[in-house]
DNA sequence: GTAGCCTTGATT
DNA sequence: AATCAAGGCTAC
């Protein structure tokens, strides 16, 4: 039996919930490229209801009733931290006419302190409700709420979900907020978006002409858009399928299904192959499994002896990919980077065996810097989750099983699918993307849970009306709490340097995205667009080009807003050091991936791709020619000097704490940090690279030609977008218009 | 270098 | 006190 106190838990367990120590926590049932279906189990909440004409104000007014609440505004007299999400219950008839005042229901999850006895509100208007065991289907998006996004996920929601003729709850929907900033005014792009999306589901809210009159606020109060990715959710109650997965299919395969579109389906079958893998194994495995026995692992196939850096595993690959972090080992394939690896020829290319361990998601970070032995990690939380996750699987599969006479096939459309095991070999031509090289293995929750769609630009206003009523308290590590704020760093004579570098390390690398995740993420999200512009209007390379720098630094954003010291800075701060240095990171992020992944003569990109130098420089003009010259021989140089991920990390927020940015106010708490990674950086390059005492100061002799390069990027960058090469509303161009205004 | 077994120590 | 995922040791 799974508690209620399982599903509020801890926020490192998702990765979009990141201001606050807890959130709700859900299991995923099934997905497709549009939609996921979860359940929630019953869990406790506070709610109040009020009516407004617009959503934005009503959420607005019930928002400070609840944080009322939660400031010790109880019978208790506690002050309760704030979770995510933040729910709106929307009405769905009441909601349709905007001329009338519509009800909405706001709702803060209780901490899993408080799940089973909540404060009694001392307001009457404030409740404490009970949200039971549900199913739900979750569209995700990156924008703020209010009420045209959420009217155009909804309908978008609602189109996908009537095409396959799912069954759902008409009457009511819910709209999550992750970020603390959840209700901002919609702006003129947005509206002209709605009347769009309603009209191509023939459903057109107001006549052409009329359509832009409907904005309350006025033009010149339309806030002008900045870049924060914000994760928001469109949930539908799922009625009449309480216990069956609806992703489009049913037993039937998937191409004889008439009423998915071709487009819709290639993407289905892509998407559902893990989920399929995963049931085929545990359809396989012994009856009583559960436990670890006689699962094997996901690299080898040996014997699995336990969670090892992150999965399951069996020994060899722990000790392996425990030897290669530790001594930082490079090794080459000698062949063409696709050597099996099993039982018997898991010694054979220690380069594939690594490169399949990275893409089963095995982590680096797992493996301590300091050598600490014993204990436990930080992904205690995970491994618990990822059995109950399996378990419940198999409940459900097991269930399933009884109730539909045939049951269930999982290889039934097999042959539709592409293979399971991903294929290392780069597709050769930019216009068949799969998701090859990314390895999206056989499992898991790892994987499933952080991966969330990069439905839409993220654009919002720059005042932030919540701004300061989160708080993080989250410090995996009390020395580098004490060291951060150790003002005279250079000064202080007694501290054991190599303690505080450790764990200041580790805590920066907790922050340092998955490659393959990104991976897959990109790799989607091209995917989608492909399928969504049909066969004959393909992007071209460099749009596609464009395409993954956009993602890039949309993950580089999102990288920096979630790290703990960053978020020390007040906002106005962050956005003035992203502005000043995105392209550097990019760039930076670049020659990484060619430093990690890549190989000689060839640009290895975020997708998995390899393209050879010698191709480009033959097809690319002199800028870009140059570019890729200055690159690949700044590349050669790192490789040289064997930079490995922490010296990457530490480069990164070198670049992005950089205290030369005139518009920074707080310049101490940036020059801090800068001399804190810098010592970290300083103390890890000399234990590494012990016959190379110099490798700190020639990784930092580096920086100025990055920066140089990224200059070139951006004039590059600049120049294309004048003569209107750069797809429109990306991230790109948004950050290329911050600095050239 | 590999891999099976051993030791460790924070968390439960 | 038991657990179990880290690191360590060592014969091969």
């Amino acid at each position: 039996m799974v508690t209620a106190e399982a599903y509020v838990g801890d926020s490192s367990e998702s990765s979009f919930c990141t201001e606050t120590e807890e959130c709700l926590l859900y299991d995923l049932v099934c997905k497709t490229a549009e939609y996921e279906v979860r359940n929630y189990t019953a869990t406790k909440w506070v709610s109040t209801n009020e009516r407004s004409y617009f959503m934005e104000m009503a959420v607005g007014f019930a928002f400070r009733r609840l944080y009322r609440y939660i400031s010790g505004d109880n019978n208790d007299e506690v002050e309760i931290d704030m979770t995510a999400p933040v729910v709106v219950k929307i009405e769905e008839k009441k909601w349709e006419s905007w001329r009338y005042p519509a009800w909405y229901t706001v709702s803060f999850l209780l901490p899993s302190a408080y799940q089973k006895r909540p404060p009694t509100p001392t307001s009457r208007e404030v409740l404490i409700t009970d949200m039971p065991d549900m199913n739900v289907y979750v569209r995700s998006f990156r924008y703020w709420l209010n009420s045209i996004s959420v009217k155009v996920h909804s309908t978008l929601l609602k189109k996908d979900l009537d095409e396959v003729k799912a069954s759902y709850d008409k009457e009511v929907f819910y709209a999550a907020g992750y970020n603390s900033h959840i209700a901002q005014p919609p702006c003129h792009q947005q509206y002209k978006l709605l009347n769009e999306v309603l009209t191509s589901c023939d459903r057109p809210l107001l006549p052409p002409s009329s359509s832009m009159s409907i904005s309350p606020f006025h033009p010149d109060q339309i806030p002008a858009p900045t870049f924060w990715p914000v994760h928001s959710e469109q949930g539908l109650l799922l009625k009449d399928r309480p216990s069956t997965c609806w992703c489009g299919f049913e037993s039937q395969p998937v191409s004889d299904h008439p009423s998915i579109p071709v487009s819709h389906r290639a993407l289905l079958t892509a998407e559902e192959r893990d989920d399929a893998e995963i049931q085929a194994q545990e359809l396989r495995a012994e009856p009583d499994s559960g436990d670890t026995q006689g699962e094997a692992c996901p690299i080898c196939g040996d014997r699995v002896s336990g969670y090892h850096y992150g999965l399951l595993t069996c020994e060899s690959c722990k000790g392996f990919f425990k030897r290669t972090v530790q001594n930082n080992k490079r090794y080459t394939c000698a062949e063409r980077q696709s050597c099996p690896v099993d039982l018997a020829q898991r010694k054979r290319c220690p380069y594939c065996r690594f490169q399949k361990c990275l893409s089963v998601g095995m982590r680096r970070e797992a493996v301590r810097p300091d050598r600490m032995r014993g204990g436990r990690n930080k992904f205690g939380p995970l491994y618990r989750r990822d059995r109950q996750l399996k378990q419940r699987r198999e409940e459900c599969l097991g269930y399933r099983v009884k109730l539909e006479a045939p049951p269930i096939q999982p290889s039934h459309d097999r042959h539709l699918l592409p293979s399971p095991t991903p294929s290392p070999h780069p597709p050769d031509s930019f216009h068949q993307l799969q998701p090859a090289a990314c390895g999206m293995g056989q499992s898991d929750s790892f994987m499933l849970l952080d991966c969330s769609f990069n439905r839409d630009r993220a654009v919002a206003p720059p005042t932030l009306p919540y701004a300061g009523l989160y708080h993080s308290n989250y410090q995996s590590c009390a020395q580098s709490q004490s060291f951060s704020h150790a003002l005279p760093l250079a000064t202080s004579p007694v501290l054991p340097a190599a303690l505080p570098t450790a764990c200041l390390l580790t805590d920066l690398l907790q922050g340092e995205p998955e490659e393959t995740q990104l991976c897959a993420r990109v790799l989607a999200s091209l995917q989608r667009e492909q399928a969504s512009r049909g066969k004959h209007d393909c992007l071209n390379t460099f749009s596609i080009m464009c395409k993954m720098a956009d993602h890039t630094l949309f993950a580089l954003v999102e990288w920096a807003r979630s790290s703990t010291l960053f978020k020390e800075l007040k906002v106005g701060d962050q956005m003035s050091l992203l502005h000043s240095c995105w392209s550097e990171l990019l760039v930076l992020d670049h020659l990484y991936r060619q430093v990690a992944y890549g190989k000689d003569d060839s640009i290895y990109l975020v997708t998995g791709q390899q393209i050879d130098v010698s191709t480009v420089l033959s097809q690319a003009g002199t800028t870009l020619s140059s570019l890729v010259t200055r690159s690949q021989d700044m590349v050669s140089k790192l490789r040289t000097l064997q930079m490995d991920r922490e010296e990457f990390v530490c480069l990164k927020y070198l670049v992005l704490f950089n205290p030369d940015v005139k518009a920074v106010q707080d310049r101490g708490l940036v020059e801090r940090t800068q001399e804190q990674v810098n010592r970290a950086l300083m103390d890890h390059a000399l234990q590494t690279h012990p016959g190379h005492s110099d490798t700190f100061g020639q990784l930092l002799l580096r920086l100025p030609e990055m920066r140089s390069i990224s200059l070139q990027v951006e004039e590059y960058l600049y120049q294309r977008h004048l003569q209107g090469d750069l797809p429109c509303n990306s991230l790109l161009t948004e950050m290329l218009h911050a600095k050239q205004p």
